[in-house]
DNA sequence: ACCTGAACACCGTTCAAGT
DNA sequence: ACCTGAACACCGTTCAAGT
């Protein structure tokens, strides 16, 4: 705080790249995608577009930086047992903060996280899809890899198997995540009278009003989707994956994970 | 195709809305996300933007529209046993056409049909989580629910556990399908030398030059996932979901699925 | 080194006017 | 009913100029 008596500096302070990155995360949060704009951010850092491209190269970049700072720390909340204070607000099913009882309930805890962190942030369902398809090599996809995969680690599956099963749980919680977000972002959408079950109300009507040669499943399920509990749906589908590498790491140790080959040998080897 | 020989109609075809969203997909397929504009699809449809607003009311509504078409392709493709033409190309694991072997086949089928579309539209990963976070009562959702779902039906779930089940497969194969486009995608995107193999070596690389403290663990699976087939992978992933539905409900009859009430200190017994 | 702000090219959308 | 195309408001980005 004090550490820099260096000139006068009372008043507002310094524009950086974290206060910029700030204030995006802010608006995006306050007014949606389409609410990030540079007029938008000038204003709201009293300031013009050029001093926000002096720390950003553009609004790409703007992005990628938002989205890698709420996921950080969306995963600093799961993965350490001692973590400062959680986030992660409300209660979950007993993966929410301490120390993991299980190895699944460390699974459990970082996904959990970034689903959270999905909800707070609806724009990050959109961005991280963005980003992850967009370039891999950038800092989000390790991170979101890394703090899984540390998981994953304690779990009793065999090394040669981590990055396939780490992928896997990666891939539902992204997925998961991503879909769900729908109960906060387009809450705030809706008329202000309809809330969480309206909300489900009006899709689960809407389900039940499908032409019934074309979505028989759809409609059958339509009351099932009225009454769901999104954590908790979200936590079935992480278990159900959790069983899954159970009962497959606990077959005859030479048979783990996959198959040797492929039926068909008309597959074109893409290595050429 | 000669049902109306009403007037001349020997120019070219009246404008519609079916071919502009035909143009637009088009356009995305070949230029990108950042290619599809109107004054692109009026070049291309050789008219003027005030057409294309008399058959779709604005952009977000093309681009669903332009999603809903890949998607009802990409779904015919892979439920129907009997289908006209696989436009899903290339040899699956055996679930490629044809009847399915087994429900667990059908299950397969429909999510490479939906993975290779993404393959062949990468907008469509990020279109695809624009979509279903923003109206999931829109025609996309229920129309990749229910086709999954009617996998799922033929899979030995009881009914009250139906939503869930299909709830966490669509979500796993959103997820990777997600993730994976980055192969076609990104690959258009890099220098012209580099190829997938190619492109596999410098992630991997990157990979394993990430800080030590920070990504054990993304450093230790570096070379898994340089070796590594997406097809191969995504159906891996398919997999433990499916063996996760089968362990799970293979249990005694009354424990099925789902737990009855969350506890504070109470943990899953997914068990160990 | 860091910031200002006018200017530019381009975008989605509108609408009076045509047929 | 369907289409034209000029016009408008707004956006991301640039850059000569300041400190």
């Amino acid at each position: 705080m004090a550490t820099r008596t260096h000139r006068s500096q009372r008043r507002t302070d310094a524009l950086s790249r974290e206060r910029i990155v700030e204030a995006a995360v802010e608006l995006l949060d306050t007014a949606g995608e389409s609410g990030l704009t540079f007029r938008a951010l000038t204003e709201r850092l009293a300031t013009g577009p050029g001093a926000i491209y002096w720390h950003v190269a553009n609004k790409d970049e703007l992005l990628a930086a938002a989205t890698d700072a709420v996921v950080t720390a969306a995963v600093a909340v799961g993965s350490a047992a001692g973590a400062p204070r959680s986030e992660s607000a409300g209660a979950g099913a007993g993966a929410g903060a301490g120390t993991p009882a299980s190895p699944q309930d460390g699974v459990r805890a970082v996904a959990l996280g970034l689903f959270d962190a999905i909800v707070r942030h609806p724009w990050l369902a959109t961005q991280l899809a963005a980003q992850l398809s967009r370039n891999p090599w950038g800092t989000v996809t390790p991170r979101i890899f890394e703090s899984i995969g540390q998981q994953v680690r304690a779990l009793d599956v065999p090394e040669s198997s981590w990055f396939t099963v780490t992928s896997a749980l990666v891939h539902y919680v992204l997925g998961a995540a991503g879909q769900n977000a729908v109960n906060s972002s387009s809450a705030r959408a809706l008329p202000p009278g309809v809330d969480r079950a309206g909300f489900l109300d009006t899709v689960s009507t809407a389900w039940r009003e499908l032409d019934p040669d074309d979505y028989p499943f759809t409609r059958a399920v339509a009351d099932q989707m009225r009454g769901h509990d999104d954590r908790r749906q979200f936590l079935d589908g992480i278990d159900l994956v959790l069983a899954g590498i159970t009962a497959t790491h606990h077959r005859r140790p030479d048979d783990v994970g996959a198959q040797e080959d492929v039926q068909e040998d008309a597959q074109e080897d893409v290595q050429e």
